[in-house]
DNA sequence: CAATTTCCTGACCAAATAGTCCAGTTTTTT
DNA sequence: AAAAAACTGGACTATTTGGTCAGGAAATTG
């Protein structure tokens, strides 16, 4: 037996964010740049088909790898998801870990909506992935939504609360205000073909990004009564 | 050779509303009633696995059929992933059909809200199909939504714009705006999940679905200085 | 350099899948 | 009641898929 332990684990995390910058494969490193590589092609792949729909080959040709040394990194193809699901979440996690009572309301959620159309400009592949999972019943991020990502809303709209209480804002449940931020920003990415079919362009440029983000915080603010 | 000609074509339509109280079927309307059912399987199987990792089997245990049925109905299982996208598309060209720059701004708007809303809440296996097909780059209905749904946006755009215009609410981007209801409302249907994940809560309630209008509404309003 | 560990890959396989075919049954029409 | 049309369902097939495996190449170590 040449094959021992399982190169990957679910657990694992991509901790090192990668240089990606080596010409001659240092040794040791060539783990890191294939995974790097496997998990990119996946992204596109999944994003675009689906968990189900997605081959493995699919995601071994678009990373120029043979199925089987895909298959050598991650054993099986629910691994390949699931440490996609673990980069994203990651990634959400990381946002807006501060959020303070004392805190101004309206530069808090103008930078909240912000930073969240930002993701959806630097990440839509992510976004779009998240959206389908979600979509079809979260089977894997399920139990990560009824705990982090709840406790998460729930330590903010403690937060916008203090803001109604105070006065400092009109009353409006707090809860809903984040799903509206969450969706609406959401949005540019997941449906992008329609947005831009609506507009009849062919791509987004930068400033569709900056409209759509001053749009929204002038909305919503203003809806806010801020 | 007993099989003669197709049974069905891409454009067929489901005109019958279908009273489905009958009995004993009717005579001429099996075809009716198994259509009916093969479609409600295939809704709920295309929106919870997307086309591709959707099976003809399923759709056809589902419906209670054998396989070979359900493809003596369908050619293929694209044509029942077509007959669905029409009548989704269908419904929403339904909608709103009339909307005047005589019209009461603030009264058309939340009447939209609510009606989107309430189409979240009757139908939101159509809704997530919908946002699935969307979301996987439309490859069907990317015709449909750089005709049919542009001029339907750009129309209702035009009137918003002439409120503007008029001095009858504050200048938004009036398609920006129609996005942001569209994306507000679709979420509740789409993101059930995760909403339901976020309240602790394993279903929703009428009153949820009015809560959620009556807050979309406030707020936007609101933010249209309305 | 030789030994050992890590990495790579073509060949292979069992299971599943979309779609065909046809022989028979039921329903509708004449 | 007879002919025609519509429907049913089991058997079959060509292809694709996820995953295995064993042998070999490359890198690392001592």
């Amino acid at each position: 037996m040449t094959r021992q332990i399982e190169p990957d684990s679910p657990e694992t995390k991509r901790t090192t964010s990668s240089g990606s910058k080596r010409k001659k494969v240092r040794p040791g490193r060539i783990r890191e740049r294939n995974r790097e590589r496997i998990l990119m092609a996946a992204e596109k792949e999944f994003s675009q088909n689906g968990f189900g729909a997605t081959t493995v080959q699919k995601i071994a040709d678009r990373a120029g790898l043979p199925k089987s040394n895909v298959l050598y990194y991650f054993s099986n193809k629910k691994r390949i998801y699931y440490a996609l699901m673990d980069d994203i979440m990651g990634r959400w996690n990381e946002m807006f870990s501060k959020i303070q009572p004392e805190d101004d309301p309206a530069t808090t959620l103008a930078s909240f909506i912000h930073a969240k159309v930002e993701l959806s400009r630097t990440h839509p592949l992510a976004s779009r992935l998240f959206a389908l999972e979600i979509i079809q019943g979260a089977p894997v991020l399920k139990d990560h939504l009824s705990t982090t990502m709840r406790e998460w809303v729930q330590a903010r709209a403690g937060v916008i609360q203090q803001w109604i209480d105070a006065g400092r804002m009109a009353p409006v449940d707090p809860v809903q205000l984040i799903l509206l931020i969450w969706s609406s920003t959401q949005h540019y990415a997941d449906f992008q073909v329609q947005i831009l079919a609506i507009e009849d362009k062919s791509e987004y440029t930068e400033s569709d990004f900056q409209h759509a983000a001053d749009f929204l915080t002038s909305v919503i603010l203003r809806g806010c009564g801020l």
